[in-house]
DNA sequence: CCATCACATTAGAATATTCGAATATGATTA
DNA sequence: TAATCATATTCGAATATTCTAATGTGATGG
């Protein structure tokens, strides 16, 4: 088993999120989570077409988030990545519940981060950030994205 | 401080993914989760016109992943959700390394698959799935998708 | 071998995203 | 108050994604 960690860059990453950012694939995913299917059958519980839960299957494929094995005349199609499936679980159950913080929350977030991460945040003598000076451009910049 | 928990939909969640799909606004995430900063100094680092920075920061603001503050002439962006940028990276470092297995451990996979799983696959007596008759359709397909 | 089932692929129209250019706005400074 | 700085917004054009319809393909059954 060969491991590839061929310093995947933020395109790659973004490839990724796009891929599982469809409604269509992301059934596809929590359906399969459930155990292995075939096209069939995942055409009929999300009640697409067949061409486009195929393409979409596709695309999941070229992606190695769903793999294949033949049985007879059918594809079942599972999940390639078992852990993937609840890592995405998590983003999208914690990570996506919106918290409206009331504008004094707000406020005093703003004055938190203000304060307490001042070794991050360049600044002047009067709490504003120093503008217009070579602050840290050195962080590299390197790595193209888009 | 009120908890929106409205029935995310696939839907809703594909749109988070695709907000997040894009290179320049994981850059903009990546940098952020270090500590606040202003639109220019995010301009800078990632080398992108400041219209386009603006433009990315308006669609993370609009789904509260950011947030910011007003500090004299500057706006300070800030992660709104400090949780989602770790989950995010477990997903891209843990969820996205590509495994590729050899093609025996692909068929012990499928075999692993077809015999353990048993129970989550109807199949007939020869270790075919049944097709054509009514299998689990009753699964909430209400929850339209796209 | 021929028909059929299960699925894949292609092609192109419809739709959505992204970007750069131009312009607008709000806070600060002169 | 005028100029300027920092940033936002708008408007198309360029590009990418997604869907539907049509067709291709491989395995199986007759």
């Amino acid at each position: 088993m060969i491991m590839e960690q061929k310093h995947l860059t933020l395109r790659d990453h973004a490839g990724l999120l796009r891929l599982l950012g469809h409604p269509v694939r992301l059934a596809i995913i929590q359906r399969l989570a459930a155990g292995p299917r075939c096209v069939t059958d995942i055409q009929e519980l999300l009640e697409k077409p067949q061409a486009n839960v195929s393409q979409h299957l596709m695309a999941l494929r070229a992606h190695r988030i769903v793999d294949h094995y033949q049985d007879g005349k059918l594809r079942c199609y599972y999940l390639a990545r078992p852990g993937l499936a609840k890592l995405l679980a998590d983003v999208l159950e914690n990570g996506y519940a919106v918290v409206r913080p009331s504008p004094e929350q707000v406020r005093r977030d703003a004055s938190r981060l203000r304060g307490e991460t001042a070794a991050e945040i360049p600044r002047n003598g009067r709490g504003r950030q120093l503008r217009g000076r070579p602050r840290r451009l050195a962080e590299l910049t390197t790595e193209q994205n888009r």
